[in-house]
DNA sequence: CTTACATATGAATATATATTCATATGTTGA
DNA sequence: TCAACATATGAATATATATTCATATGTAAG
């Protein structure tokens, strides 16, 4: 589903570009990346996102705070456990087609 | 159009999620990121940008140096000056995905 | 060859931020 | 209430990086 051109949204503002420059920005760790990556399949609990990228709870849950307040992420309490997922399909398709660019061929010039 | 799935790109791989970390996080400065959107306009040189975001020539080439290293951007020379335009269509891509993202509505629960 | 212009580069620095560690808060069951 | 677990938070720090300034490289015209 591709996204449709949005009025609200206009990207010569200088608020916008701001806005969309602390979401690329928040994706540009690869820490954090991974966690996002990790939640887009299905919700995963804090502690199983520490255990399966090797990292401490607590610093997972640093880059969560900040995921969450950016609303890429959402985080739902089950029990002691709270279960984190992506709050749209957005981030989905951005990193999807990031990973178009990436695998884009290069041209015969190079640099 | 929407990206296709690529085989040759693995989202689970080390160096895949870093390659795509270093994109986002170029992204993620709200000066390169206006530059960025001002060369995916139209071919434009490393003097016009300076003066049409108010910033030095010389800060202007750090990042498009930067741009240029990871294939976001290209630069060509005509004459005296080089102009910088997209290297392809992809960041287009990601831009307006994102876009979508920060438009979308607030649900009611909130944070 | 010089001069003027356009862009690039390197060093220095101030600021941002990822990570760690210690501690606090919140939840469930005994 | 207490103990055990899960997550969050705050301070401290090491590292990354955006910006500036001075200087260098490259190009066209006289």
């Amino acid at each position: 589903m591709k996204a449709q051109p949005n009025q609200l949204v206009r990207l010569d503002s200088e608020d916008t570009v701001v806005q969309l420059a602390d979401l690329f920005r928040l994706m540009g760790d690869p820490t954090r990346l991974r966690i996002i990556l990790i939640c887009l399949t299905e919700p995963i609990s804090v502690g199983d996102i520490a255990e399966r990228l090797t990292l401490s709870p607590s610093l997972v849950s640093h880059h969560l705070r900040l995921l969450k307040a950016a609303r890429v992420l959402r985080g739902e309490r089950r029990g002691k456990q709270i279960f984190y997922s992506a709050l749209d399909d957005h981030i989905r398709c951005v990193i999807d087609d990031m990973v178009a660019h990436v695998g884009e061929p290069l041209d015969i010039e190079g640099d």
